[in-house]
DNA sequence: CGATTGAGACCGACTAGTTGGTCTGTACAA
DNA sequence: TTGTACAGACCAACTAGTCGGTCTCAATCG
């Protein structure tokens, strides 16, 4: 629940009015878009006023950076551990897919915004969250060599173009995605599962992996 | 190049600058999104006034369906010629990603704005699109549904989820795919075919294609 | 034939309203 | 007293959209 990450002790109540800030504008952005939605609309949706925002934020635009940050963050962590955990890589794309997907019944108006939003931000925070969008595309990039160097996925997929393939595949969920859908997202990420690994493996493994 | 469907008659400069508008928002709204651009950087970019602009549109909001209506209608034919080109649920999948990632190629722009900026289309024009969104998914679903009754396609698939996965796979090009990057547009369609069929042939059936 | 007319294409100053952001003031805790 | 947490009136800049006017050119008329 609390977005505070820094481990300092704090007076209990300090960023109260901060954290009710990020949530309230969170949906709202998810609703209507960030310039659909003005700061009166936000501090008033809140019970706050502009004296409020902007002791907490210098500007529209770093409330912006501030909810994207703290979900890339979040999902690169996730991601992390998901291959440390495992040695096998297509038990590690598993759980990457399966975390992932996670984050979406969880987190469902920040990946909106984060990816419908970030035309938005600006110089001095988008480089910032490139260069950990990378850093998350790294991760799978490097999933995926290292079951082609063992033989386990098929050496003809080229690294890059199947990454990128896998991460739409997922992401795209943020379009279409409803928590009260036919199906749960444990489900999904079972399919997604079932669907990226029919893709990748070599028919030998294929045949281990049923066994 | 032209934008005109009407098969009227019509002087033979009647709407050049109204294409003009749209090509240069476009680009601008590719750039920086819809709310990035305001009406007046659109006329100075045209070299034209607001009262050209309001003469051939009612509204910023009219010119911003009017993109996503023509998008949107180009894609969907292309669509029902692959599918009544083939007979083989296999050709037919194979035809409609081919054709539509060519899309990326011509129209990269119309796409950012279509899914980017279709938040801020107001309630007339919304419905319009939802309804031919809808269809283009249909056709896709419908793919599938006729190859696992044919028994060439998995039997356990799902076949919406698993119709938004490729639909999310090819999409996602749009955030990514440029046109001097190391793969072409039609190299790239045959990688996502090639993920694809993997991903819902029948074991059977894969022997029967290699062949 | 030339003159008249009128409709569509376009111009640009203007307006009413909204926007992000500032600044002074206040309540309260240490 | 001093610093923090917030309130809300205020402002300059910008927004989408309007409206009276001009220009062009084809159709009509004498």
């Amino acid at each position: 629940m609390s977005l505070n990450v820094s481990g300092y002790k704090r007076g209990c109540s300090l960023t109260e009015l901060k954290e009710k800030i990020i949530e309230t504008s969170l949906t709202l952005f998810d609703q209507h878009g960030f310039h659909g939605v003005s700061v009166n609309e936000i501090v008033k949706a809140c019970g706050t006023s502009k004296g409020g925002f902007y002791h907490h934020f210098s500007s529209k635009d770093e409330l912006l950076f501030v909810i994207h940050d703290y979900f890339i963050t979040y999902v690169l962590i996730k991601a992390q551990e998901a291959i440390s955990e495992s040695t096998h890589p297509t038990e590690k794309m598993q759980k990457i897919i399966q975390s992932f997907v996670k984050v979406f019944d969880l987190y469902k108006p920040h990946i909106s915004v984060f990816y419908q939003e970030s035309i938005y931000l600006k110089p001095p925070y988008v480089e910032a969250i490139k260069k950990k969008r990378q850093m998350y595309k790294e991760i799978i990039f490097s999933v995926i060599k290292e079951g082609i160097d063992k033989g386990i996925f098929r050496s003809e997929l080229p690294v890059e173009i199947t990454g990128m393939s896998i991460l739409g595949m997922v992401n795209w969920s943020y379009k279409w995605y409803k928590r009260d859908g036919g199906k749960t997202i444990d489900e999904i990420g079972d399919i997604y599962v079932d669907l990226i690994l029919n893709a990748l493996l070599t028919d030998k493994q294929k045949e281990a992996e049923i066994t």
